[in-house]
DNA sequence: GTCTATAGTGCGATAGAC
DNA sequence: GTCTATCGCACTATAGAC
């Protein structure tokens, strides 16, 4: 018999993602988690640092898909190109079958600060990695920088759209619509 | 004799900063700092929510300078031209006496990430207000949750060069030149 | 895998301001 | 008397140290 189950991590964040919709995050306990996922406490803590990385762990995977398209780009092309290119690119990501699954998570997120919180930190070292990755291109600052803060802040506010409830359009149509509106707030055309 | 002194709050905020400047954020307990202010550690959860909000409570009246040349601001004001008024204005706020400090206390939230989460929320709650009141005044969506964004986004990117070590520029200008990359990135002008 | 420090909460009692 | 700031203490959960 197998000393351990593979698929822990999976199992505890699948067990946390339906307790925390269940009962709410607050009260739900890591004890709790655990039990439900057959490890202990300590085992948790081995996989995530804390209480709330159970909902961001992974998705680090997906940081790749915003910088590939860039990377790839011609060495020539303008920034407000590279971001249009990689923000329409992650939408690649985001199908209609994963929208569900991030609403789900998204409601969990949208009632608790610590949580909110933690998500702005994620997204806060998703810029820095695309700065830097802008500057290694020869986009100088402060462009770098405010176009990577363009980018996921766009990203960011597309992702919102695509997940409301009332939404039914691909995330590619939401994150066109919003590129389009920063344009236009940036430069009116009348 | 009195049971207490006037000013505890502002008493333990000065005292948390400089125990955070001397020996680190981690290094330092609540419990330190209600001992070193004379209150107990439960009257330091009183005036403040968690640990991190000493250090984050106050600026809240910062919130005003930046909407209220919003609201004065001409029915017609294009959405751009509003954001432009709103960070310049808030540079009044930032003038070369509280460099110092701001860089103090920017050192300590630099350090630790639960801190650097903390200032990003409080960042996003400046966002929805000023959102909110874009609308308010007519701007539609997704204009306003962008401008919104961008604003507040322009107005960290100034702050945090503001208070660059080598920096000695004042706010405004600093500001202003962010303004200036942003419009070229979003229209590049060749 | 166990043990412990720290953050943070709940509640009743108390002291002074009004 | 009411209101608010503080204290004091017991308590739980997180998180890190050993």
């Amino acid at each position: 018999m197998a000393r351990w189950q593979p698929g822990t991590r999976e199992r505890l964040q699948e067990t946390a993602l339906q307790l925390f919709g269940t009962q709410g995050y607050d009260a739900t306990t890591v004890a709790e988690i655990a039990r439900d996922a057959q490890v202990t406490e300590r085992t948790f803590f081995r996989h995530f640092a804390d209480k709330r990385e159970v909902l961001f762990a992974g998705q680090s995977d997906f940081l790749g898909l915003f910088t590939h398209p860039i990377e790839q780009a011609p060495a020539d092309a303008a920034p407000f190109e590279l971001v249009r290119g990689a923000l329409l690119a992650s939408g690649d990501f985001f199908d209609a079958e994963k929208r569900p699954f991030s609403r789900a998570r998204q409601a969990v997120i949208d009632q608790n600060p610590a949580l909110q919180e933690r998500e702005l930190g994620k997204l806060a070292t998703l810029k820095i990695h695309l700065g830097a990755l802008l500057v290694a291109r020869g986009v100088t600052e402060p462009t770098a920088t405010i176009a990577a803060e363009t980018a996921v802040t766009l990203f960011h506010l597309s992702f919102q759209q695509w997940i409301a409830a009332d939404e039914d359009r691909s995330f590619r149509a939401v994150a066109t619509e919003r590129l389009a509106a920063l344009q236009d707030f940036v430069h009116p055309t009348r």
